[in-house]
DNA sequence: TAGATTGTTAATCGATTAACAATC
DNA sequence: TAGATTGTTAATCGATTAACAATC
């Protein structure tokens, strides 16, 4: 156990560990071990050791890890052990994808409003859901108090949207646009662009 | 300059730069420095002039970078100074999202294919495109010299698929299937899953 | 020229791996 | 018990940063 501040290339490896645990238990596994989960997902068995004792003992010698404890200490040490509201602002094609994907809820994640500022989207419904006009977004994110967003408007209005999501109180921004958000330190972005995913396999072509 | 073997984490970061400076072109701007473009993505501008400085000497002292000449520069490396085809797999809504996504062609890309094993959807067509049988996949691939694919089937679809355009000669996979890929070393995968984004950052609220 | 900025070296910092005592 | 596997240490490896001569 370790109270130091955890490097931030260790938080990013423990959803893998979850989402190999996840399949692990679908199937029925109740146990495995560092080595099995490693030949699974690509990554040596020292280093997931290292990485899960950062924050506890979880495993015990000779046996390994229990599957279905080592989710709920990473659900809770990755809070997601309750379902956070999720926004999806900006309805196109992306929007709507992630509006009507059913992969968020057993991971954590629920979304609750959608948002755009075409007046013929807006009234709509996605997914039983209604969109709201980004005119109300402020207001409506905060009265729900919601703190994670995803982004899926253009690249031109991304940045703009941005600071709209920031003055409504958003902690966690997924962006979908392709360029650098700026934003405060105290908020998150996490950034997902398929065509630089694209370039960096294309150079080893 | 350097002959030697790029590591990985330099090449993950040119499509970043690449991306930066074609905004850059975009607003008429045709000079910039590793400290503009530092200050514009978050990166320090030692490391944007240690990384590009792998691949040759592309500025001048003084007056920094030629965007236009640096973005050829990249675009070399990376080689997307053409455009390469690309298939689908999977058209559900993450797959029609990408088959009508229309940044991708700027970028070195084209959704030449799409495929799907549900009857309903064979024969249909997204964004002009005919959605054809997964049983024709590997024949339609190789016939056409294909090397890059989007993967967007169900979790539990994903391997079997995966092995399918491993047998077609495909050598980049962008994997949006939450579950990790084997495939033969030659084959490039990158991974897109917005959960465990999210995730990363729900940590730190 | 004077000011600015590169490319590169050396120093620092951080991450990964190998190895093994502890122990289930 | 004997075998297996953890948690952890120390060694190695790799990446980042600071600094500055070179030079546009």
């Amino acid at each position: 156990m370790n109270a130091e501040k955890i490097p931030d290339i260790i938080i990013g490896r423990l959803p893998i560990y979850l989402r190999a645990l996840q399949r692990l238990a679908e199937k029925g596994v109740h146990n495995t071990s560092s080595q099995e989960l490693g030949e699974m997902i690509g990554i040596s068995a020292a280093q997931i050791r290292k990485d899960i004792s950062q924050f506890g003992e979880f495993g015990k010698q000779g046996t390994g890890y229990s599957v279905p404890f080592l989710i709920e200490r990473l659900q809770d040490i990755l809070k997601v052990n309750r379902v956070w509201d999720v926004i999806i602002v900006g309805m196109g094609d992306m929007g709507h994808a992630l509006a009507r994907y059913n992969g968020f809820v057993n991971r954590g994640y629920q979304v609750t409003m959608l948002f755009d500022n075409d007046p013929a989207k807006i009234g709509q419904k996605v997914n039983n859901l209604e969109i709201f006009s980004t005119d109300v977004l402020v207001e409506k994110v905060k009265q729900n108090k919601i703190k994670i967003a995803m982004l899926t408007v253009p690249a031109s209005a991304a940045q703009e949207v941005a600071d709209l999501l920031v003055k409504a109180g958003i902690k966690a921004i997924l962006n979908y646009a392709p360029i650098h958000l700026n934003v405060p330190k105290d908020v998150q972005v996490q950034h997902i662009d398929p065509a630089a995913h694209l370039q960096r396999m294309t150079y080893y072509l």
